[in-house]
DNA sequence: TTGAAAGCGCTAACAA
DNA sequence: TTGTTAGCGCTTTCAA
């Protein structure tokens, strides 16, 4: 394996400016740097990233940490990050924190403290004070994405206001029998981002005037099953009391509502408008209106965020607060006269 | 930040003791070993990964390449792989070979071969021969999983065989006009697994004694959108000439199929049997009839596998054909009598 | 079983 | 702009 020395050696200079060219830190003459660079690539020099590291306490290593891997707002975040973080000659490593006690526990001590990381994006997920406590002590950029994280900066949509951007189109529509497909105590307790969208309905409701009805709240768990059994239940209510929309507190459930009605003879959105929200990558299959939160841009963005902390020459400050904007596609119209 | 020497004091021991203690390797006396990993605990020491592996060679990170995030398969297997090396005490590190070109052989020269990995998974990856040889002179164990590397060792299905199988489970029912989805040109290029599940097709049918029939191959992107427009183009023929089976070279696609026999009034199974290979997470909720090919443990058997080239001694070789089976569901039934 | 000591390959002061 | 040199924090011989 061909180190520094070698290069040196073939280059006609020292081992540090060889260091220094091909780093970019310090100065070195445009023709030594030629040379230099020359000399590497001949021998198919890589720096050892331990030696490097060891010398200097940078990794160029980014630790995402997130609770799931198979849900699709997860691994757009993951996909986003990596895509920029690759970009900027950094490493992803991943941590997934599905499990629980023992195996978090683990991820925790030895993995990420383990000093192998520069920074870490932390994905939706809910940490322990003390997990916190350890993770400032780091004392490593951390961002979140999704989930807020106590003393942790965190980027995300404003779910309140998205759910209510969701809520107002169907009003504006004319519904008033709108229902909502919300999280359950799970997801609640992982993301708590449900009760943030549920309370952006019910503020649109209350300004507009509709009084709310506890009948037209279901909780379900993100899934595309999850949103098909909440749905079936609120569409199999007498046609009086029946929703004639529903807003669904993500695009996966908001798929399983259609299919319920589909399967209910019900006709979307002749019968039934739906709204979702994701701007999921089969939105568009399922002609779904939702709010477009863009996941895959809010993990390069993060990202961005953790390299201009990292190397706050190179990149510029991230505003945390995300873009969100209503799609509307075929699954809402007025509703049917009575 | 606390380092092995201040365990060493602590302990009363040397730092060399501290390193045998901690990491296993080297005799040391029960006495000392608790005495010393009490000490470490109480400092709350972490080996630096970056002196541990400049000092022994050992990375205890593996790196796992895939060309996308947002497929089923991908992220089981990865999660399956991520799961098995954290409880192996190792890392992963994620390389997303997504982009073609400059990116491609960026993630190559200064990621892969930067001596950060000590082995890596390949995930359904199309490399250039070029590209082989170069992981190949890296001289660091390297698994494939789904799709064949040449010179690589594989983990797979047997493909022909379990396209066979599901075909088979038609045929075995009753069906002759058995269409199939197939992967496109993309994706033959890709994972190299379509023309092997389309020749398991056509041998179940020429064993049979069932004429082949070219206008019922359709090729679609492993998708569900794209299974939905390739079944409604089979479905679309006049009832004598249409199908009365799809087997579909993927969940996903098998889905759309159903989706597109639903849209166009067919029942399904009465009207048409729809056969997908995967076991997706949704294949129980559409009620689909599959081959399982159980990708997360795909994963966690590729990362057995280097393990047990990493460290002979404590893992066990793994065997490179993966075990499938037919999952009948209520997407299959016999043909409706002519 | 334990300790002393020589690196592993690089970076960053400092000096020239 | 370049070179010299002292570490970075561990692992691993080798000797005791």
């Amino acid at each position: 394996m061909v180190n520094i020395a070698e290069v040196a050696k073939a280059a006609n200079v020292s081992n540090a400016t060889v260091s220094r060219a091909l780093s970019g830190r310090g100065s070195v003459s445009p023709a030594t740097r030629e040379r230099v660079l020359g000399a590497a690539r001949d021998l198919g020099y890589v720096v050892s990233q331990a030696a490097s590291t060891l010398a200097s306490g940078r990794n160029r290593n980014v630790g995402v940490v997130l609770p799931f891997l198979d849900r699709w707002f997860f691994t757009q975040v993951l996909a986003g990050a990596q895509e920029r973080l690759v970009h900027a000659g950094y490493d992803v490593t991943l941590y997934n924190l599905a499990g629980h006690g023992d195996e978090r526990r683990q991820v925790f001590d030895t993995f990420l403290l383990r000093r192998r990381v520069d920074a870490a994006i932390a994905v939706s997920l809910e940490l322990s004070d003390d997990e916190i406590s350890r993770l400032h002590d780091l004392g490593k950029p951390l961002v979140g994405v999704g989930g807020p994280i106590a003393g942790v900066p965190t980027l995300a949509i404003d779910d309140v206001s998205a759910a209510r951007l969701a809520t107002d189109h169907l009003l504006g529509l004319g519904h008033t029998r709108i229902a909502h497909i919300g999280g359950d105590e799970d997801s609640d307790l992982d993301f708590h981002l449900p009760p943030k969208r549920r309370r952006g309905y019910e503020d649109a409701l209350v300004a507009a005037g509709v009084p709310g009805d506890p009948s037209l709240v279901a909780a379900a768990d993100f899934t595309i099953p999850g949103g098909y059994r909440a749905a079936k239940q609120l569409l199999g209510a007498p046609a009086a009391r029946r929703p004639t929309a529903i807003l669904a507190a993500s695009d996966e459930m908001a798929f399983g509502a259609i299919l319920a009605a589909r399967d209910l003879g019900l006709s979307v959105p002749g019968d039934l408008s739906v709204v979702g929200v994701d701007d999921h990558d089969l939105a568009e299959f399922f002609g779904l209106t939702t709010i477009a939160q863009h996941p895959r841009r809010q993990g390069a963005l993060a990202a961005g965020s953790l390299l201009a902390q990292l190397e706050p020459d190179a990149y510029e400050p991230v505003d945390p607060l995300l873009p969100f904007e209503l799609v509307v596609r075929s699954s809402t119209a007025r509703p049917r006269p009575a």
